[in-house]
DNA sequence: GCCCAGGTGTCTG
DNA sequence: CAGACACATGGG
């Protein structure tokens, strides 16, 4: 059976390799796999589970166009298809955004300059499902992110559907209609704490009535009233937030300020031997006007140097 | 054994 | 409104 191809132009100022090593963080990672430089992930699209391989294609000279390669490993191609595809893509590297004004800034900014220089291209690594970006956080709240990815993959390979390819299991996060039929019980068996549990329970329940979605929060002209809608939720403090509309929503003046990784990332650029306080950050993002999401990104990447 | 992890909800003064 | 504390578990 003939795979789909196709290419697609991404924008100047987009590096697949810089993201490509953000998402090769953790080992444990069950969503994706990265195998020489491409990256294979399972996506679903009306009902129907695919598994894209994308990679970047090496320009044929300095003037082309910087392409990028989908082939369609699993799935029936169809014009659909290919427009969910652009769509999606948009948003797993935020391909919209002009970097421009960040970088512009950043360049007045001691802690962002080497940094922007170094990861030149990163883009913020989204995850455009709602219900994945809010019980993704809430799973990752107040535990090591080790742990973290481990319940995360019991939980994928649990309630999730998986894609096989070439005898490897390529797998989908769950959705909120399975999990919102679940019981505590079923996650604390996971090692979820009884608290997480209701809380991912709970948020299931709210996308499953279509009281909470995506499409509701975008919709929201402030990002303070954003922000509220989301802390609204219990399970969802500030953090979580700040968090979502990052990582999902788009939203790149979101800052999670309170972030464990963003303290430890500016402890180790500053060169300091303590974490910097709330108040000593506040003062810092000064700088970061905007576009503290992607500094906050920026301080993220700069933990994973030492992986690949 | 103690402390910290990609925090949040709840209670108290 | 700030501060303390429970939640639960893994790793250094």
């Amino acid at each position: 059976m003939p795979v789909e191809t196709m290419e697609i132009a991404v924008p100047d100022c987009f590096s697949f390799y810089e993201c490509l090593s953000f998402l090769g963080r953790s080992h444990l990672e069950v969503l994706h796999r990265i195998e020489n430089g491409c990256l294979y992930k399972a996506w679903m699209v009306e009902g129907e589970a695919l598994l894209l391989k994308i990679s970047a294609v090496p320009p044929q000279s300095p003037r082309t166009s910087q392409l990028l390669r989908i082939e369609l490993l699993v799935g029936t191609p169809a014009d659909e298809i290919r427009q969910e595809m652009t769509i999606y893509l948009e948003q797993l590297f935020d391909w919209k955004r002009d970097l421009t004004p960040f970088y512009e800034q950043a360049k007045q900014d001691e802690i962002m300059r080497p940094l922007v220089e170094r990861y030149y291209g990163l883009r913020i690594v989204g995850i455009p499902d709602l219900f994945e970006a809010l019980t993704w956080a809430i799973i990752g709240q107040q535990i090591t992110l080790s742990f973290a990815y481990t319940m995360k993959k019991r939980f994928v390979e649990q309630f999730g559907e998986k894609v096989m390819y070439a005898g490897e299991a390529y797998w989908l996060y769950p959705t909120f209609q399975t999990v919102a039929s679940l019981q505590v019980d079923d996650l604390r068996a996971l090692q979820f704490t009884t608290k997480k549990a209701e809380y991912v329970i709970g948020v299931a329940q709210k996308m499953a009535s279509a009281e909470l979605t995506k499409e509701k929060l975008l919709a929201m002209q402030e990002p303070g009233q954003m922000h509220a809608a989301l802390t609204s939720i219990r399970g969802v403090g500030a953090w979580t937030a700040d968090y979502v509309m990052m990582k999902c929503l788009q939203q790149a003046s979101a800052f999670p300020i309170a972030d464990v990784g963003l303290h430890n990332a500016l402890k180790i650029q500053l060169g300091w031997q303590e974490k910097p306080s709330l108040t000593q950050i506040r003062q810092m993002a000064q700088k970061w006007k905007g576009w503290e999401a992607y500094a906050t990104f920026y301080l993220w990447r700069s933990l994973y140097d030492d992986i690949t």
